[in-house]
DNA sequence: GCAATAGTTATCGTATACGATTTCGTACTC
DNA sequence: GAGTACGAAATCGTATACGATAACTATTGC
């Protein structure tokens, strides 16, 4: 998902700004906290502090950044319970997301989506979370990129935008949690390819969603005893 | 009197052009489609077009308007299949939403909705389409007003905007829709009084909203050649 | 030694100015 | 007469400039 239309045209000011910022907050060079002042990255990309702005405010609306006024913006981080509520709506969105998509996945889709779940799987050996990380996010991307609701798509997508903020990959603090994930990845596909009925598919993927969520939850219940492996 | 900030301090004036447009267009001063120039709109509040320009991504973030690059701004609009998109997703977040307050509503709460939705029955006589449209949102905002995921509940208000931009309320389209929606709230409220199962609510909550877009759908299909209701 | 206050600095907020892009109208050619 | 090319007007995009606000620091009084 290399975005830009690549078409032709110089993107504005604006727009690289945009991508700049982002890109920088999801790949953690920004980390959260992190104060992001219009000036300083203005000069940084080489433009003047007007398209940074808007840029920022962009970023606003999609919950990467806290913005305060006359303060200034920072990268809205990853509070845990922020990451509660960022993964307990998606597991809404993309539960719906998902069911709608699923008449619209065809065997080949099944068959690309059941192939990153093998690797899935094979990367549970040698565990990298990163990686693991990555094929998760690739493998529900097949599963709900075909929704015909283009809103709930743009959801789904910022929610995932949320998430890839938070530096350390999920499965990193839960690792239990992965090969139960791999698991419920093949169900989710047999559903699918079953022609479950629209609830049936929703709720396996919501549930799966939450499971993680919960996962992670018990485990920050557990470690706050003893502070911080970060 | 549209001076007079609210609440303590001046707003900033990207925040009163943000809420001046968005009003106008709730309103229906700006209607679907009218073409919003930078320059117009600053003279108009009596700022620059800095802060107009940054009121406008804002409501294109929300989806309000479409702005195209080197173009400009139009409000947007309605087009049937918008309409459908939103009304989907709303049912969805909507019924999470409603489905998450439900354990927080209180008896005083749900006797406040009652007494909406006793106004509606009564306006069901002598029939106002909006009078009915605004109960209609009075009521489920009592429901759904609690539901602790702030990212939710934001995407539940959103949605409303959105609609909030159909001028026409959409009962109006579908009168016969009305009677059948009052009956439904009294249902959603026992629901709720008796602590009914969260998948419970939301269920019911989800297919209240989908019946008025079937109904909408229905209506739209028997007197215009409605193409794809997808 | 601590607290309150005044001054300083960093940063944001907005206005103005000008260049860039698109759109529309008109004239010219085939 | 139709199509194309040129030019003017409108509008957006961005840079620069300056005023406003909040955070920080040092100084003074107790």
């Amino acid at each position: 998902m290399t975005e830009t239309a690549t078409a032709a045209g110089p993107r504005s000011k604006s727009e690289q700004a945009y991508a700049a910022v982002k890109a920088r907050i999801v790949d953690g060079t920004y980390s959260p906290g992190y104060r992001l002042v219009l000036a300083k990255i203005a000069e940084d990309l080489g433009v003047s502090v007007v398209p940074v702005r808007e840029a920022i405010r962009r970023l606003e609306a999609e919950g990467l950044v806290k913005f305060e006024r006359n303060v200034g913006a920072t990268v809205s981080g990853i509070d845990p319970t922020e990451y509660l509520y960022t993964m307990q709506t998606l597991s809404i969105v993309e539960g719906a997301a998902t069911a709608l998509s699923a008449p619209l996945i065809g065997a080949a889709d099944v068959a690309r989506a059941r192939a990153v779940n093998e690797e899935m799987r094979d990367c549970l050996e040698h565990f990298d979370p990163v990686r693991f990380t990555r094929l998760n996010q690739d493998f529900h991307s097949i599963l709900f990129e075909h929704c015909p609701n283009p809103h709930i798509l743009d959801l789904v997508h910022r929610g995932w935008n949320r998430l890839a903020s938070l530096r350390s990959s999920t499965f990193r603090f839960v690792p239990g949690r992965a090969r139960d994930s791999v698991d419920e990845h093949e169900a989710l596909l047999r559903l699918i390819e079953t022609g479950a009925a629209a609830d049936e598919i929703e709720k396996a993927a919501r549930l799966h969603r939450s499971a993680t969520l919960d996962a992670y939850l018990a485990q920050a219940a557990s470690t706050e005893q003893q502070p911080a492996q970060q």
